[in-house]
DNA sequence: TGATTTTTGATTTACGTACATCATTCTTCG
DNA sequence: CGAAGAATGATGTACGTAAATCAAAAATCA
């Protein structure tokens, strides 16, 4: 049987108010005893029932959840999933709290982040934005032991505990890979769109992506990037610009949103006869239709789901001092094609 | 708040001990009288305290996980991340016994299903083979209320509840979309490698690859397929063989298990100038650097890990009555290149 | 109607932990 | 040495549910 706190108290010869002492880190202990119990602690490997803890704070997890309140496909399955993830609050003991900040707006989200911390939530997960202000918002968090996971773009060179998304530059890789690959022997130039370089999920695919690119296939090469600011009016000028100003376009990199205008570009593009290979990211309603209809050949995709999810795994677990599984928490990018679409 | 049973009890114009009984379906309450609390659950929209009710059950969850003892990495990852996982079982409360059975034997596999079910374990997890006694011995097994989840390969017409693995016909779609892009152009014929045909995940997989070349990629066509019984002595000297008898061979998938002995054969047949683009299966040592050195094109995966944790999550929930979330306990199949390895 | 059975109520204990209170013992220092 | 203060013990209650017991009420049958 599982030692309880009963087991310990009898190993170190202490009160069980005592081994509460210790475990609560309350006062009024001698280093001598604690250090007793400690060991005893360590001897019969006890590990404290998190369920029976809970049940006895009645405790409940309010969390903080700061989301761009951007208009694309992607931010809204996520906000659905987190929305979801509340739902199923009652039974986990979670209650979520989601707050809206502009998007691309590195200010706005320090406030947030600052105002989020007063209510002293049991953790905060936060869409990042690379700057030096969210950055010290972030320590400050912290430093007040409050757990803060970054969710979809991470926030290098801080203090957050956790980073809940993709590996950017990886993608990026595999976007080169495949696109270079699918275009086996063919020499042409390849279009990249993305959102904004500024932030760091997007400059991180385009990194991974140029590196493989200049590294495996030298009869392609890259044109400027194209920043669409995830807005798909904006997008399809682009891109439509693009492939009439390059008649030796043939593939396009989309590592950002936007992908209506994108897909009406590209529409409008096969009317001409020309078609590109295209990878995009994010798997949604338009798409899917766009792998389907072979506008699209590879779609890269981040789960909301299990993003959201595992960010609220973490936090629940630093918020309980226990560990986390990292396997379980990395989070992959699905590669899909027309054939193994969900 | 959450309502608690005494809310139930007071809505419902009854006492506790009744509602009691009728959330644990004990005897000795009136129809009338179940249909009163009944209204009241619904009503409160109570959900009962999982952890609370473990709590004064004391209750584990035996489980039960049957695998082959068969000799390959996939199978050693599997059997792996079970232990890990009964190692975490203590927080879990999960307790978890492994039965060993010989690789491809049905009449053994049923046998050690009807045995298991003999402790009454809260859930059974099964590696499945595709045959009438096992569908039987599963058919008994949920009869009696025991709920069982297959692993890795399902078993299809059957009664099981649940099936944590990737879909494999998918996973032979992508092999076949993959190596047919690859081969752009290019005429020949590619080979294909299986464990046994007579495994349902295997099948699933060639049908899935042949589906798919046939419709899209005419200028490629399939040799007879190898049966190398995951052996890699047996998978080395094949396909050294037909690489050999097929000059024309400039693809090969290799769908089943023995990797080491797929490796030694497309070495030996680098020396000799072919190259062969090559698609395998499940992640490992090897694979992995056989994707780094070219030897491997792609490597599809199954995370062992996620199989594992996703089968005891469905069983606990099943054991408790509970809903699973569909999308959490889908199973993704990777898609390793060389850059995008974890 | 009275006896019998079924249904219901009231109450208690337990699970493992948190937390509070009050009493007691041990230290330490003047 | 005695008193103040710190450390520890003893004990009880709470969390939400399970499970058991025994008494009381209601329904059923003869």
């Amino acid at each position: 049987m599982r030692p309880t706190v009963h087991d310990i108290a009898a190993e170190a010869g202490v009160s069980l108010a005592t081994v509460d002492r210790v475990m609560n880190a309350r006062p009024g202990v001698r280093e001598k005893t604690k250090v007793k119990v400690e060991q005893a602690i360590e001897k019969l490997g006890y590990v404290r029932d998190v369920a029976a803890a809970n049940l006895a704070k009645g405790r409940t997890y309010p969390f903080t959840f700061i989301l761009p309140c951007n208009e694309n496909a992607f931010m809204g399955e996520l906000r659905d999933a987190v929305l979801q993830a509340n739902e199923r609050g009652r039974i986990e003991r979670t209650q979520i709290t989601i707050v809206d900040v502009p998007a691309f707006d590195a200010e706005a989200l320090a406030e947030a982040l600052i105002a989020a911390g007063e209510d002293n939530p049991a953790g905060i997960a936060v869409v990042a934005i690379q700057a030096d202000p969210v950055r010290e918002a972030v320590r400050k968090l912290t430093e007040r032991g409050i757990p803060v996971v970054t969710l979809v773009s991470d926030l290098e060179d801080s203090t957050r505990d956790h980073y809940a998304g993709v590996d950017n530059p990886a993608a990026g890789r595999t976007a080169a890979t495949l696109l270079g690959r699918f275009l086996s022997r063919q020499e042409g130039t390849v279009g990249v769109l993305a959102g904004s370089l500024s932030v760091r999920d997007h400059q991180n695919r385009f990194s991974g992506f140029s590196e493989i690119m200049a590294a495996h296939f030298p009869k392609l090469s890259i044109l400027p990037p194209m920043e669409g600011r995830d807005d798909s009016a904006l997008a399809r000028k682009l891109v439509a610009e693009a492939i009439d100003a390059h008649p030796d376009m043939i593939g396009l990199y989309s590592l950002g949103a936007g992908n209506r205008g994108l897909i009406a570009a590209l529409e409008e593009a096969r009317t001409k006869g020309r078609e590109l290979v295209t990878i995009a990211h994010e798997l949604s309603a338009h798409s899917r239709e766009a792998l389907e209809t072979g506008l699209f050949d590879v779609v890269l995709n981040q789960d909301a789901g299990h993003e959201v999810r595992s960010a609220i795994r973490v936090l629940k677990a630093k918020a309980d001092g226990l560990e986390v599984i990292a396997a379980q928490e990395r989070i992959r990018i699905d590669i899909f094609i027309k054939d193994n679409l969900p």
